[in-house]
DNA sequence: CACTTCTTTCAGAAAATACCGAAAATACAG
DNA sequence: CTGTATTTTCGGTATTTTCTGAAAGAAGTG
């Protein structure tokens, strides 16, 4: 099936992207045509206009499928599956974090994680075990930071965001001082004990960036 | 040559994640190596240690040193190639996300750019480019907020992470939306949805203000 | 249940990618 | 310039990943 120009080059493209995105050429293309046509589509109708195989089509909704980018859509009187994105755009931003989070992160923080149990049966494994603890607490902190991200209403977290740096500005930020802690506005509720043992001792310089 | 149990792991768990993370085996295991080893080791030491091909080894640096992820450095009296990575992990955050951002991010955005401001030749078309206008909108601003925010020293970078979502209870928003609401042009691009109250609000462009 | 409609599985072909080893290039010391 | 240490290039092979087509499976319907 002929597609426009335009919506071909940005197929096409999606397809090329695929396999620096960790996803491959097929389930690219069918993302891209879902994402531009705004009614559901199903398998058929994706296997006449991207010419791929059933099957392949068929494995790619369903990696889309588990990667939450896609939704299954049923339409009255017809049997067939029918396929759309997100109309939110911030709701496939999230699915997507979340499919690399658990793909790319999970499964290192998870190996640290027991690494650094481990006994060590050397002063090399020792020190081997403190740069894996301080990559885990760093990880760790990025994902718990993100997941209370994610809590913010969408609204404000554009709001934020165009904020960018000056954001920072609103905290009024100490020496890293136990001192600090005494007189916040509003220090009623704020503590949180059991994150401020989390220190990182090894990260506190800049030395350039580029 | 033989490494200790630990580290051992370590080295082959970040061979495997290499494919997911968008860098094949032999790169992963380089760079875990190094960045377990404080002192800088040269390709001979690292091809005995892995038992890779020299020309792999090789090969493999080049890549981390164009992503920025290892350092080279010479010792006196020693003509060969020293490699390390950085010392302060924020700093491989950020050659990390640069990379993706170059590799992953940058050819779309500009494929968006391009295809937007093409004449459409049918509605349909019409209706494409409004879709990846509004993909490049949030790319952008989420790729100039990153910007911002790595100018922000890394000590009270993590300060606000540490805070996560309370950094917003800070800004005042009631305030500000209706200035935000009065400066945007037309409010709702389509029909809202009335199954959730959840929109997509505002999503401009935005200009550096830096 | 037999029929229809639609989806999933799977073995292997095709394509892409990673890896090796030999040889060429580079850099430098005497 | 010659010799030595080191890095890079490159063609070919091995490995991995992607994609396909045929066949099996599943889910209504009458």
């Amino acid at each position: 099936m002929q597609l426009p120009p335009l919506i071909q080059d940005f197929v096409m493209h999606f397809g090329e992207m695929g396999s620096r995105w960790g996803i491959n050429r097929t389930v690219g293309q069918i993302y891209a045509l879902l994402y531009l046509k705004d009614e559901p589509l199903n398998a058929d109708e994706i296997v006449t206009t991207l010419g791929f195989a059933r099957s392949s089509v068929a494995a790619g909704l369903k990696e889309l499928l588990g990667m939450n980018l896609v939704m299954l859509r049923h339409l009255p009187d017809d049997r067939k599956d029918y396929y759309t994105t997100h109309q939110n755009l911030w709701d496939m931003i999230h699915s997507l974090i979340e499919a690399r989070r658990k793909r790319e992160i999970e499964p290192t923080l998870q190996m640290l994680h027991t690494a650094v149990q481990q006994k060590p049966t050397s002063i090399e494994e020792q020190h081997a075990q403190k740069k894996m603890q301080e990559m885990y607490e760093l990880m760790h902190m990025l994902t718990t930071w993100y997941q209370e991200m994610q809590q913010i209403e969408t609204e404000r977290l554009i709001h934020l965001m165009k904020m960018g740096a000056k954001v920072y500005n609103l905290y009024p930020f100490k020496q890293t001082r136990k001192t600090q802690e005494t007189r916040e506005k509003g220090q009623a509720k704020e503590e949180t004990p059991e994150e401020k043992d989390r220190t990182y001792p090894h990260i506190n310089t800049i030395e350039e960036t580029s």
